[in-house]
DNA sequence: GCCAACGTTGGC
DNA sequence: GCCAACGTTGGC
């Protein structure tokens, strides 16, 4: 299994709308770079996923579970960009914040710290176990 | 609100 | 196929 990490800025879609579409999930659409969209492609179901606030917030707030693999996104006619389903599954007791990623060592090759723009990105196990532990799980 | 970093587009 | 111009993202 793999990890990844979803950014929304929460205007856009927030966790909490996340949480209200409860098992049923949502589809992570609107992506329209080649690397985001690569990354989903890589993605199975059972997968986990971070789900992180960018701008304002700047944490990552909760777990996503990926519940369906890359298919067309039903936003577009324009068949390059596709997406994947993902469902929340708990929201981090602690929410860890950029400045706390930033500041840890173990987490200074993040995507998240080395390329701040990427919407989807993959995450590696030790950063996955790093930051469920700084998040209070 | 500014601006750096990055990705995309389009003219040549 | 290169690269300048432009648009967007997201941290600060």
């Amino acid at each position: 299994m793999r990890y990844w990490l979803f950014k929304s800025e929460t205007s856009t879609w927030s966790w909490d709308q996340q949480v209200a579409k409860g098992d049923a999930g949502e589809e992570w659409d609107g992506v329209r770079n080649y690397q985001a969209r690569n990354f989903m492609r890589d993605m199975k179901i059972g997968d986990l996923g971070f789900f992180y606030h960018s701008q304002k917030d700047r944490e990552i707030v909760g777990i996503v579970e990926i519940i369906a693999e890359a298919h067309p996104d039903s936003t577009t006619d324009d068949d390059r960009w596709e997406c994947v389903d993902i469902k929340a599954v708990k929201a981090l007791p602690k929410p860890v914040h950029l400045d706390q990623i930033k500041s840890d060592e173990r987490l200074s090759e993040m995507v998240l710290v080395k390329n701040s723009r990427l919407s989807v990105q993959p995450v590696q196990d030790s950063e996955w176990r790093t930051i469920i532990a700084l998040g209070g799980l």
